[in-house]
DNA sequence: TCGCGCACTTGATCTGGGTCAAAGAATTTT
DNA sequence: AAAATTCTTTGACCCAGATCAAGTGCGCGA
């Protein structure tokens, strides 16, 4: 169901998920005519730094295709993911200048921007933006402090599975599934960036790994592609009992 | 007169926050009006549960008085506090119909309530309000993403310092500062809701904050009652620079 | 085709924080 | 005031995951 509004409708509207993320819901026209107007594209490359934490930031947007994370780092070097940004998702603080995190893509990525003071400006005069806006962040808000749960009390086993379960479900609809429901996907991230997510190492992140494959619970086509035969097996391994909705 | 944006303002305005905090930045009289008319007060005693996770939330609302968590729980019985609730902070999800989290008071608690269907209507005719929530929000995700930095990467000394400095912020205004600049307040957790908040167990807790009490960086007055004589020693333990613009 | 570099795996060892256990201290109940 | 309950501290031991250290395997440019 969140599949079907989010992604199959922006399909529908066009090439742009801002559209339908943050106006097309209600959409009327001229509205769309008033965004089109200030919009613009930008390319990454992998590896490529969106924008440093702390900068000004003088653009809104959303993600097109590829992927970008969302990292804080200590002054001693560690880091910490705090967001996985993947097609559709929004990036930017209305209201706010500068950017609180490090923002990298870690593939080829386009995102599609608005310039904030003008997209500010269409805000006040549309109030369904800003409803929208705040649908959206209530929903970051939410996997955030799942999120919470996961770095505080899951063990490195649940955690590899959580971020399995959660790569699994993000896009879904776009997955294959083999004939007899099994789920195969890429592993968007290295190693370490699984680790910077989950607060291990990446040596812990490449044992569970391993383990989970010994065990029967995934298994691998070389380092990234990924077979799931029993997704509820993997939720199980996750410590979350709930299937989100997604198997029925 | 109901136009500035400060602590002293929502006094000003009355007893309770949601005005200031949702409203009264921009407000009107007519739109107060019709708050007061959808408003009502709730107590809750120390230890009793706001709302369980699940549960239908009919409500919307702030704390006045007292403060409440948010947490998750496994079904193991595993349990993460995703969110600390202190007087003026909102609690409510518009557009949904669950609660996320389990809602706790940990002490005496006095809430004030607007039923969620005309608080939503009311925000749909009153844009204003949309525009505080959504900054209230992106506070919220920022405390959430700056916490999954100290949950997933920092040392238990670290995650106490971390929480002591927080505490010590949040209500620095309403805090006495001794002659010499020392601050002083009161715990308002007990060590096993303090390791719920920092994916620790409560006798690391207990252990780090005696480390702490030993090396001087803080003193302790009964078992609650904390004096912090150099806030930038704590911070400087909490491996966090910055002071917040806290300190001039 | 070689060799270099990067992403990943695996092994050996160490340690921070968890677990289990006992006992103080503060409050409330009887 | 004694007893019970709840919160906290402290000690002894253990283990999941970190750290340190080799390797493996694959893609890519020369």
């Amino acid at each position: 169901m969140l599949n079907e509004k989010t992604v199959s409708h922006s399909v529908e509207c066009g090439d742009c998920p801002i559209r339908h993320r943050a106006v097309c819901a209600r959409c009327e026209s001229d509205e769309l005519e008033r965004l089109e107007e200030i919009k613009y594209y930008r390319s990454f490359e992998a590896g490529q730094t969106v924008i440093w934490s702390g900068d000004r930031m003088d653009f809104v947007g959303s993600v097109v295709s590829g992927i970008a994370t969302l990292t804080q780092t200590m002054e001693d070097g560690r880091t910490q993911m705090v967001g996985l940004l993947l097609p559709s998702d929004f990036v930017g603080r209305p209201g706010r200048d500068g950017s609180a995190y490090d923002v990298v893509a870690t593939t080829d990525l386009v995102m599609c921007c608005f310039r904030k003071k003008p997209f500010e400006a269409m805000m006040e005069r549309t109030p369904h933006i800003a409803h929208r806006l705040l649908e959206m962040t209530l929903d970051e808000l939410d996997a955030a402090r799942e999120w919470m749960l996961v770095l505080g009390r899951k063990t490195a086993r649940e955690k590899i599975a959580s971020l399995l379960t959660i790569i699994a479900r993000r896009d879904a609809s776009l997955n294959l599934r083999t004939p007899k429901g099994a789920m195969v996907f890429d592993l968007p991230l290295t190693r370490e960036a699984m680790a910077d997510y989950l607060g291990l190492t990446l040596e812990t992140v490449s044992r569970q790994i391993s383990a989970l494959k010994r065990d029967g619970v995934i298994s691998l086509q070389g380092k990234r592609h990924v077979t799931v035969p029993d997704f509820s097996r993997l939720l199980e391994e996750a410590g979350d009992d709930s299937d989100g909705g997604l198997l029925a």
